[in-house]
DNA sequence: TTTGTAAAAGATATGCGGGTCCTTTATTAG
DNA sequence: CTAATAAAGGACCCGCATATCTTTTACAAA
């Protein structure tokens, strides 16, 4: 479903909208530890999202990475959009060339019901609104 | 989702069940021709398939691979299964090394809602059954 | 029994996502 | 201004899914 990649840009956008509040900015080492993912290639992933205005940074000591006012309206879609690229919810489940309810595979109008109820919370779900809902419900990240 | 080996194998299940009727038997050729796959890993996957008791081939002249009674019974869940392993359904889609309901991610339940109902259609549908209503619906596959 | 045919098996290549390392640049505290 | 710090950037490596090729084995028809 999601990249590696992906999935460590989602959860280091939700630990940065949980952690990295009142000006507080994170490293890269702390971001690693705390995910437990490999520190040099989360360091990628996270440059990443900086070029790509998901996530912000500032260099040099005390520097580190943290959320914008801009950065918190960002929407988990946004952020598979950018990491993975929009073939993840448009491409047939069984590698078809096309993916239409005209000539759908067997599987088609099942994945879709899946893809689209997904599709639909990566949509309408911004990183500062998800951040509450961790922390009020004690979820992992 | 799946994995390619994975996508091969149910396609080919499905063209078998629904050409080779009748005692007829396909070889590698036609189906790779026809499913528009990799001939020589095309034919990987379907000895691997027989291997696992999901297919049936026969060699020599007039040979090919085909489906006896026992395979029509085949759920395209066992063959995800055998060719994929067990973690497609199971596994955290944000990679978190457990997926539980207790500490969930903020994506379990949405992704949990969308997978149950995949997997329903997986676990009780039989290739023989599928068969029947590819010819009738004109799906693709 | 012979011969042609087609799958099985094994060894081998390739591309890419995933992962690491090293150097450069920017920032800020002192 | 300087030194320490941390991200950015570039080059590189590795394993595995994917893909290919060659040889061997089994079968069926004649
Ligand atoms: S055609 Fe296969 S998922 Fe739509
Ligand atoms: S915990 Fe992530 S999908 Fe269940």
């Amino acid at each position: 479903m999601f990249s590696k990649s992906c999935q460590y840009a989602i959860r280091a956008a939700l630990y940065l909208a949980v952690h990295a509040v009142d000006g507080a900015r994170i490293g890269v080492r702390e971001l690693a530890d705390k995910l437990e993912v490999p520190q040099p290639f989360l360091a990628k992933v996270l440059q990443q999202m900086v070029r790509g205005h998901l996530i912000s940074s500032v260099k040099g000591p005390r520097g580190g990475f943290f959320l914008s006012e801009r950065n918190q309206e960002v929407t988990l879609k946004q952020i598979v959009l950018s990491i993975d690229g929009p073939d993840a919810f448009t491409s047939c489940i069984l590698g078809l060339p096309v993916c239409s309810g005209t000539h759908p595979c067997p599987l088609h109008f099942q994945a879709m019901a899946y893809r689209e109820g997904l599709n639909y919370q990566l949509k309408y779900q911004a990183i500062g609104d998800l951040a509450q809902r961790i922390s009020r419900e004690e979820m992992n990240i």
